[in-house]
DNA sequence: ACAATAGTGTCTGTGAGACAGTATCGA
DNA sequence: TCGATACTGTCTCACAGACACTATTGT
């Protein structure tokens, strides 16, 4: 603010058309694991910059919604997915970079949003034709090589969101958003193998988890073996936890 | 993004003046330790709203700057400190609430600046008169206290930047960043126990930070007993450690 | 000598990690 | 009976936590 105005009289002047505002937006990173790799969910470009690149879903902010309003809003446009569900959201980071956006001065507020597999696939069953998200799904690891192309700063933004859950992972809950109502222990221990990128021990998990999951009572049976039961993750916040290193 | 439009098309109308943008600013959240206690830089607003309230120091985004560049230059602005220094800056959170300033829409980028005490006095030997910095810092716990009145949504933003500083503190270096360049263990020990709030045992302290220091030769007296050594951090990320719980 | 703080050696209990063993399914 | 996976009991070793001890200053 300039020093030498008072702060009515600056304002004054800064609401005034004289004053170039750079404009907002909301990226956003949904995330979920698909054959067993993280994946995320991407769209292609159909317009220059970065015309036919892989980019992020995003929106501009509008005067009346909140960032995290319009991250929702994104989600909602993007997916068509109910209200009602609970989607695990958590804002990210906000990037400024001056030519990030080689049209106009954006600066954009990325959000994670953690989506079970099953339920992308439920909501495929409402896409209009020949737009399964399921296929817009990338896996993340090769999103990110040496040599891959992504719009924008996307790339960056994916790798920072990919190590805040891998974070995340090891001291809070954020897995169990990965995971449908009900679940297994070994589904469980299998996306925390994910996320952290390391095998866990069986039973130093299950000591670790115990007090995360309560028994459904039910089972389930995936083969030729031993069927498993089912739990649910037990009340709380989803920052309460330790698992892996 | 209006679905029925191409992208080019929309810009074009978005870019058109019809089209309100929110202002984007970067408030500023300069802690340190005095007393004893976690201090945090609080000005005493001369307008409305809030007039006579206290408020953390912010200013526009420009143009041509990034959020990075917009908060040392806040930081510059307030505390006239030179360049060179050293300072640990971190993006804290954006916040976006619709009527978060009454007068405008404006959506604030938070960032974090961590000083020790030694660098502000001596800042405020070439401050204009009657403008000493270490006269606004103000203690984080007191004005959290109910009834304790702060202007805007600033309030939350020091709650929320107190919760991420004593987070890190556990298993980051950011105690470091209080000190100068060189402290003695004892005031390192201090430094931790002030951030996450509880005594911590001499020798388990001592033990968990031997490899993060390195002594430099030199001794402090500070009293009628034995002096202590001198230390500096060890190069390396401000995310390596683990103190405390 | 004594008060005050700096700094060190060592015991113990907890818990993560490692491994071995049992349970339950289909074929 | 066998292969496969689910699930459990227990040993060990590292380390956080607790405490007792020594060291070095000024008065």
């Amino acid at each position: 603010m300039n020093q030498d105005l008072s702060e009515e009289e600056f304002l004054r002047r800064y609401r005034s058309e004289s004053y170039e505002k750079p404009s907002v937006a909301v990226d956003l990173l949904i995330f979920t694991i698909k054959n067993e790799k993280l994946c995320i969910y991407m769209t292609k470009r159909q317009a220059h910059p970065f015309w036919g690149g892989l980019c992020l879903p995003g929106v501009f902010v509008r005067m009346d919604e909140t960032l995290e309003e319009a991250a929702k809003r994104c989600f909602v446009e993007k997916t068509g997915f109910p209200d009602g569900s609970e989607i695990y959201f958590e804002q990210l980071y906000t990037w400024s970079g001056i030519h990030r956006d080689p049209r106009m001065r954006i600066i954009s507020v990325s959000y994670i949003a953690l989506v079970p597999l099953e339920q992308l696939q439920q909501l495929d069953k409402v896409q209009p034709e020949g737009m399964k998200l399921e296929e817009q799904l990338f896996v993340v690891e090769e999103l990110l090589e040496k040599g891959v192309e992504v719009a924008f700063d996307h790339k960056d933004m994916i790798e920072y969101g990919k190590e805040r859950i891998k974070n995340k992972a090891e001291y809070s809950k954020i897995a169990f958003a990965f995971l449908p109502e009900t679940f297994t222990l070994p589904q469980l221990q299998k996306t925390y193998e994910i996320l952290l990128d390391k095998s866990l021990y069986k039973a130093n998990f299950r000591k670790k988890v115990q007090d995360m999951v309560e028994e459904t009572g039910e089972m389930v049976l995936s083969g030729a073996h031993r069927p498993s039961k089912l739990y649910r993750a037990v009340q709380g916040e989803m920052t309460e936890c330790r698992i892996g290193k």
